[in-house]
DNA sequence: TTGACATATTCCTATATAGGAATGTATTGT
DNA sequence: ACAATACATTCCTATATAGGAATATGTCAA
């Protein structure tokens, strides 16, 4: 199977940059889908494009006048998205508290490198061929 | 284009909701791919494919122990969405003040009819043919 | 009615899955 | 060294984009 459609909740319609950039604009007030276009600096039917994706998932309201359309974001359809978050914070509180306890500890704090993979233990290169 | 990969942030890596059910799963404390598998039901190699994915991200952690590969969330990397969403909080606070005052001054609360696509005005089947 | 303006939709295509099946790789106990 | 255990990866495929280009639809003004 491919991928969940993008708009078969919020969690997937997020996903694109693009329309997160676009609820973050309507948030503060509804805008006609030209002054995205202009303000956002991409294509006209991209901006609709998204647009229907975040209206299918209710992450969006809209209404007509004369003949634009203005949109706004429906702040409440990203609460779920929040809370689910939410669960999680006070797992980095302990996290952090445990990296603040060794950092004072010691010198050199670990350092987060990025994703750390756990290397192959294939090979030993410790000299003998086997 | 097709949509970016599910590696490229952490908000398309929880778009998958088996993603978050693992993230979920591990948030508590470490485990072993087949815990993963047998508490949330999953195939075995299902569930090294997402955590691969979670890894990638850095959504996870992992440490060897003996033949099994010990996985935990890393609460940390959920942060960012947690305050992507956050800036949306003031907006449905605000929101939802509004319909309570609606509620409040009027019967039959507008009743939240899921997404509101707006009907095409094409026809106005007023009974005129033209 | 016609033209201009504002949006939406369709067509086409390269790309990225997610799941199932099969197989590969690593590690430990004996 | 070998079987068993625990995971990871590969192969294959149906499906869903997202962007670009072209076009359709809807609405207002003259």
């Amino acid at each position: 199977m491919a991928r969940a459609a993008t708009t078969s909740d919020a969690f997937n319609a997020v996903a694109e940059p693009r329309r997160r950039a676009i609820l973050n604009y309507l948030a503060m007030q509804e805008r006609p889908v030209g002054e995205i276009v202009d303000s956002l600096g991409l294509e006209q039917p991209s901006v609709s494009k998204h647009l229907r994706v975040l209206l299918e998932v209710g992450l969006v309201n809209v209404r007509r006048d004369g003949r634009r359309m203005l949109y706004r974001t429906n702040a409440e359809a990203i609460r779920p998205l929040h809370e689910w978050t939410e669960t999680f914070e006070r797992f980095w509180r302990h996290q952090l508290s445990r990296i603040k306890e060794r950092a004072e500890g010691k010198s050199n704090p670990p350092k987060d490198s990025g994703p750390h993979f756990i290397p192959r233990r294939k090979h030993d290169y410790d000299g003998n061929k086997n």
